[in-house]
DNA sequence: ATGGTGACCTGACCGC
DNA sequence: TGCGGTCAGGTCACCA
């Protein structure tokens, strides 16, 4: 479920029940995740949220001690409940607040992750090499049309790749090219600066359609049932191979880049 | 440095 | 009903 957008959604919604709360107690059913949780994550029991803040597909609970690193995987999810609630099949940790209400998450790939530093969170070995946020002025065409130069891997895996520009996944990556009518194996290097103002612009575009409209879905974080998620989205392309393209009606193609599956119209993406 | 691949997991789905 | 194969929203480590 998680690209960026569910992730950020997922921040709005679990915020107003930890900022400013502190934590008394964090239960780790499982801690064989994409990393073991590490015990010294129980350094924050006793610690006050003061902020829960993102980078790329992390989520950041910090507190004076140090932050809680939470990455969703592929599969994860988070609510919110009362902490007496029990635990379901999947549900790997617990933080509980003073409040009684609880952060849970949930993740049957085990691909997510939860993890402690106490430093700079921003100098993480995770963190430190990504690129730029998507919704900020940082992330330019200038930049990636710098960066892409001599590149012959396909654009689309140069989208993707975190050291370029962070939070791309593979729906929005397929979406974004087709909205730009950019042919996702097209070197990156053999693309225009003008090419990429328009592709930085739908990368954009795409991506605050979907936390807006994902924060639509996400009624109530402490509903135990419907998880918050994701919802059917106005997709383009993404999943729709072999029906017609929406702005040509030539049947959409697909192929694997970069072990992904790619969805695109060869004739509006050249 | 770059780019391509395997690996980590479970569950849903499809065809036999 | 069961079994095997395939696929899935991520991304790091490793090798040529």
């Amino acid at each position: 479920m998680p690209e960026l957008p569910e992730v950020e959604v997922s921040r709005q919604g679990i915020r107003p029940y930890l900022e400013n709360q502190r934590i008394s107690k964090i239960v780790v059913r499982d801690d064989r995740l994409r990393w073991p949780v590490p015990i010294t994550l129980q350094d924050a029991v006793g610690c006050v949220v003061h902020e829960v803040a993102r980078r790329a597909k992390y989520l950041l609970l910090k507190t004076d001690k140090g932050t809680i690193m939470i990455h969703l995987g592929m599969s994860g999810s988070l609510r919110v409940l009362n902490s007496d609630v029990s635990a379901e099949k999947h549900d790997h940790v617990d933080i509980v607040m003073e409040t009684g209400l609880c952060l849970r998450l949930n993740d049957p790939r085990r691909f997510g992750s939860v993890l402690w530093e106490p430093g700079d969170v921003l100098q993480h070995k995770l963190i430190a090499t990504l690129g730029p946020e998507p919704l900020t002025d940082d992330f330019t065409a200038q930049l990636l049309f710098e960066r892409s130069r001599h590149r012959k891997a396909p654009v689309k895996s140069f989208l993707m790749d975190n050291h370029n520009v962070v939070g791309v996944g593979n729906i929005y990556a397929n979406e974004a090219l087709f909205t730009a009518g950019i042919n996702p194996k097209r070197a990156a290097g053999n693309i225009s600066l003008a090419r990429y103002k328009v592709l930085v612009d739908d990368v954009k575009d795409v991506l605050a359609k979907a936390i807006k409209q994902g924060g639509t879905t996400l009624k109530d974080f402490t509903q135990t049932d419907g998880k918050p998620g994701y919802f059917v989205q106005e997709l383009q392309v993404y999943g729709k191979a072999g029906k017609p393209c929406p702005k040509c009606g030539e049947l959409l193609q697909s192929l694997k880049i970069g072990q992904r599956n790619t969805v695109f119209c060869s004739d509006c993406q050249r």
